[in-house]
DNA sequence: TGCGATTTGTTATAGTATAACATATCATCA
DNA sequence: TGATGATATGTTATACTATAACAAATCGCA
């Protein structure tokens, strides 16, 4: 799982975008420039962020300013599987795990909105369980954690 | 857990307005004419419901017309544990446990939006342990699955 | 009754997201 | 290569969700 801790953030970048990139070439999916653009904003913070702020950099580097510009490039990457959207902060963040198939789980720091991914497996298969005895089936699945990030603990102790 | 199968509704709103009652009362809280209506309001529903549907309702029998009115009951009723935010639907429904100190999961059905209430407690302790060796401290959980209710396989199978 | 705290009323505005349609680009094949 | 259908982008407008700020009313309690 890729944490709060330190990383090599260059490579995380390079190997993020290089994997989404032969992913689509494998499924024959445009990566187009803004959609690149967007995913790389995204690894590039490492954060979540809103479509607005996406929007803004797209903006400056005049690679369009309306937002359905924002979304559809999102709605793209979310689709595809190379980000994630944060229902709870209304905000998007770039996969960890791109290609994998996996049950991603955040961890959502209130106080400085650092997230990181990690696997709900467990916990998908406790919700399936209890969802199958009433019928339900469950299709996807959105576990996030709202707590404090070790970082900010100690700023913000109790 | 109440899922999508019928029930005595009628007593399900009296006995869930009742139990704020009580609570508001041991607490001293004011459980206030808005406030009771909204629980209602969303307890005869048995759905999740939007601020601006709530804000509808409140409007017809002049309880209040501006979106704040809604917002703050809400904002009451989910910080005291009597309703719930379906963050993945921007909406609200009555928990189904009150007074109990409980890990909500919720059964969202794609189709009719119907929300079933279940428990998390597995996906807690998974979660937290897998934060813990991270540093982070959960708080909340917010657990929602995404897919069919029984109801709706039948209509929309596949 | 008086006073501070809480709740409600109201206006205005911020923030998030999509519908709809025109234009441009891409992918393919005749 | 050049036509063509599909996909992607540009743009305008608007819908939906949520909160800030302040005034007025009400409540809880001394
Ligand atoms: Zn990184
Ligand atoms: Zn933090
Ligand atoms: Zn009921
Ligand atoms: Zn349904």
């Amino acid at each position: 799982m890729l944490g709060f801790e330190h990383h090599d953030h260059h490579s995380c970048i390079r190997s993020g975008v290089a994997a989404a990139e032969a992913h689509c070439m494998a499924e024959g999916l445009q990566f187009t420039p803004v959609r690149r653009r967007v995913l790389e904003i995204l690894l590039e913070r490492h954060a979540a962020l809103g479509a607005y702020d996406i929007l803004d950099v797209l903006r400056d580097e005049g690679l369009g300013s309306q937002p359905p510009v924002a979304y559809r490039a999102l709605d793209f990457l979310v689709s595809n599987g190379f980000a994630h959207k944060i229902e709870r902060l209304n905000a998007f963040v770039a996969c960890t795990h791109m290609g994998e198939d996996h049950n991603p789980a955040f961890l959502i720091c209130r106080d400085c909105d650092a997230v990181a991914e990690t696997q709900a497996d467990t916990a998908r298969g406790a919700l399936a369980k209890a969802a199958g005895s009433t019928g339900f089936r469950v299709e996807r699945l959105v576990v996030e954690a709202v707590g404090l990030c070790p970082r900010c603990q100690q700023v913000t102790p109790a």
